[in-house]
DNA sequence: CGGTATCCCATTTGATACTG
DNA sequence: CAGTATCAAATGGGATACCG
């Protein structure tokens, strides 16, 4: 009757959302990102229980998203502070942010606005491909699966799974 | 004693998560942009509750994620289709991938591959500024929140809230 | 400040069976 | 194929108190 953990499962985006997908981790990066660092400041800027917020904090420190940091005179006093691998989670929090942003808000009403200090512009995070360089259409995209992955996903290999001529999936 | 809901934060973040951000949703869309369709294929694919399952689609429909659209003769069949909007989280799935490869595989042992069909090589996505058309690095974006969302967090503004000069984020 | 410890209920989820 | 119904177990998380 356990619940069961995406964890294992051999997909990046399973293991991933085991790592930070439950209902209050993202939202602690996204105060990271905010600078926050300290237990008090997470806990009364999420509104998240004690219990929880520590719980979580350590989860990230285990999977060195976060590491902590003492800080003054005391030694006793500590900053959890995101990681190189912490912070390339960035690309997903600024797409969340960007799709909630259009769909979920009127224009104009955007609630996280991002600035690119290089240029000084307001900006949206726009994907390009790294290998030619070019911004990135989602249909023109192929997805190629693993070994382990296509047998885990057990679907019938060329029916449903990457189908080339599948549903177009740009149209609305 | 409920659990506090994201939905009606004024955050985009909060609130996208709000809508896919529990346990099950993303990998549904994973299958979706593996061109799952079919209701019982998504429940042999992730080995979901159909009870489960049942919900998930049924919220991600009233979102205008995903739209139910009848195939077949009879009318009585159905096929979950991506919309325009659902369509648009692509990013979220690809950079959630992409992390996870980085990060929780080894070289050469990435279970999901991206495959550019315009150029025809191998890809991850980069991101880029919107606005001036160049790579985005994370230490070069400032967030900048909106009234409603800073007074929502209760944070001390300029202390630990988009200080420019918190720690280098870019540190390990 | 930076947490732990307890209590306990609400919700989720898994298992299984059933329907048109 | 595409779900709905029912039930019990497990978990998540809110409230509160406590500690160095």
């Amino acid at each position: 009757m356990k619940h069961t953990s995406h964890s294992d499962k051999p997909c990046p985006i399973a293991q991933t959302l085991g790592i930070i997908g439950d209902n209050w981790t993202l939202l602690i990066l996204r105060n990271c990102f905010m600078r926050t660092t300290r237990f008090d400041d997470f806990q009364q800027q999420l509104g998240i229980t004690r219990h929880v917020l520590s719980d979580r904090l350590k989860k990230l420190v285990e999977h060195e998203i976060l590491k902590k940091v003492p800080y003054g005179e005391s030694g006793r006093r500590f900053e959890y502070r995101l990681t190189k691998k912490g912070v390339s989670l960035s690309p997903v929090l600024m797409n969340l942010a960007s799709w909630g942003n259009d769909w979920l808000f009127d224009e104009g009403e955007a609630p996280i606005e991002y600035v690119h200090t290089v240029c000084g512009h307001k900006m949206k995070p726009i994907q390009t491909c790294s290998s030619c360089g070019e911004v990135v259409e989602t249909n023109k995209v192929k997805m190629v699966l693993g070994k382990a992955l296509s047998e885990s996903i057990k679907a019938e290999p060329s029916e449903n799974l990457n189908a080339l001529l599948g549903y177009s999936i740009n149209q609305d």
